[in-house]
DNA sequence: TGAAGGATTTGT
DNA sequence: CAAATCCTTCAC
């Protein structure tokens, strides 16, 4: 795909917006990552969840500790945890300085890897499991090899961790009702569960669990 | 200093 | 439905 630098990313300001207004905005859009062997992998976000202050669910409702100082920040940065002691998930940090938000990315579409990147039992097509290979967070995490080390790192080419703006087919799309967005409450919590502020891209196969 | 629990995934 | 697995947070 590319060789050298992307012509556009998605920048700060962009992000700088309350958290339910991004998530749905960044279905459709890219997440790219230049891999330590200079790989790149991407694909599409289609499975979104947003957090923010006053959430019951968010890692910051309780207060600034170390861990979600990155939250509290302004809009652009990475804030990457550790899940049952085993996944990474990955969340842009979203609205205002002071106002601790951010989304959580859930699932890509992911249409190509690397030659060689993932290992398949013979005899089984490569494109069906791509389609799963980065449906829910921890799985999307593995794939791009992110980890804590990316909090409070801006997406940015860079850091070799961004973001680009939905493609113009694909808004297209959507403008004329090909493309839908659903949106639910949020998985997996045990606090703010009637919430509605997980998006997804309707009939996605690359959506996580109860897509 | 210790214990409880979690924005997950996988397999039984 | 339960296990794997470890970091964070909060209570004592």
């Amino acid at each position: 795909m590319y060789q050298t630098v992307p012509d556009c990313w998605i920048q700060p300001n962009w992000l700088a917006r309350s958290s339910l207004a991004v998530a749905p905005d960044l279905l459709g859009c890219r997440l790219v990552r230049r891999l330590p062997d200079g790989n790149l992998l991407q694909g599409t976000i289609v499975e979104t969840e947003a957090y923010t202050h006053g959430d019951p669910a968010c890692h910051a409702y309780r207060r600034r500790t170390v861990r979600n100082s990155v939250m509290f920040g302004p809009a652009g940065f990475a804030y990457v945890y550790l899940i049952y002691g085993m996944y990474h998930c990955l969340n842009v940090v979203t609205d205002l300085d002071g106002w601790a938000s951010a989304v959580l990315l859930r699932s890509l579409q992911v249409d190509w890897v690397p030659a060689n990147f993932v290992t398949k039992p013979k005899g089984t097509k490569l494109q069906p499991e791509l389609e799963r290979l980065a449906a829910g967070p921890g799985k999307l995490c593995q794939l791009f090899q992110i980890d804590r080390q990316f909090t409070g790192q801006p997406f940015h080419p860079t850091t070799h961790l961004w973001l680009e703006p939905r493609s113009p087919h694909f808004q297209h799309q959507l403008n004329h009702g090909q493309i839908q967005f659903v949106q639910t409450t949020r998985i997996g919590l045990t606090r703010g569960i009637e919430l509605p502020w997980r998006w997804y891209i309707a009939d996605s196969p690359a959506v996580s669990k109860q897509g």
